[in-house]
DNA sequence: CCGCATCCTTACCGATACTG
DNA sequence: CAGTATCGGTAAGGATGCGG
């Protein structure tokens, strides 16, 4: 795996590198899943603030406001009597939803055994409080 | 696109929903990161600071122990005179890995399209600011 | 070498209120 | 309906120092 292109000092993830930048695009609450949904067709914002248990109104605007920036989705309005507006995802947009897609399959698949494990974890440590702390 | 198997009330994202839970366990700055580098072979831990630019001891220490709490990373100690201690990606970490690498490759090859629309964009912005939208 | 504890500053983000 | 603006609590996370 070559990791980064821009590596100019033997690190593997220079801090400028194209894998960082994309992830710090995307590593937050709500990006992937708006992509995600938006991957199915435009929506509208309220749309969106409904099928997205949890997002405010704040956030959605917010993430939506930023992903247009990035060209990753764009918005439309419509001059109708409330007005409407409507959110795509670009076709740039639409080359990164794809690439996330493996990754909801995973979670499908394997958060089961993530939450498994961090039980285990969790339950060894309360059997064992004489390691870390308490004693 | 079935979204959420876990959806009992009509939206596509469930705040308990296997997506949601995946995206929080992976969604920060490190996390995918540290599985990138560990997916190449057993590391050690300043040797994963080094290759890591901006990384503090904390978030490095943090998030691996997340990550050995979700069994996606194992933890080796050796009790060398300074104590050696090697982390590994485990076999369920390396299936995650593994989705994550078509998010590396769009990072290097549409990376550059995104910085270009944000530089269009915030242009735009400051030449038209009573401007709101394009109707 | 590895990593925890503490302090402290920042930024995230929800709640609320108000505009077009 | 589709936002913006402001306030404030909270948690992320860097800096530093100590311990195994």
């Amino acid at each position: 795996m070559h990791h980064c292109a821009t590596d100019q000092d033997g690190n593997a993830y220079a801090s400028g590198c194209p894998t960082r930048q994309a992830l710090d695009r995307i590593a937050d609450k709500w990006t992937v899943l708006i992509l995600g949904l938006l991957e199915g067709g435009p929506m509208r914002f309220n749309q969106l603030r409904r099928e997205i248990e949890g997002i405010s109104q704040k956030m959605l605007s917010q993430t939506l406001k930023s992903l247009e920036r990035d060209g990753l989705v764009s918005r439309k309005v419509f001059a109708t009597v409330p007005v409407t507006v409507e959110y795509a995802i670009t076709p740039l947009g639409a080359t990164l939803a794809e690439t996330l897609v493996p990754l909801r399959v995973w979670a499908e698949t394997h958060i089961a055994q993530v939450l498994e494990s961090r039980a285990a974890y969790d339950r060894d440590e309360s059997d064992a409080p004489a390691r870390l702390d308490v004693a």
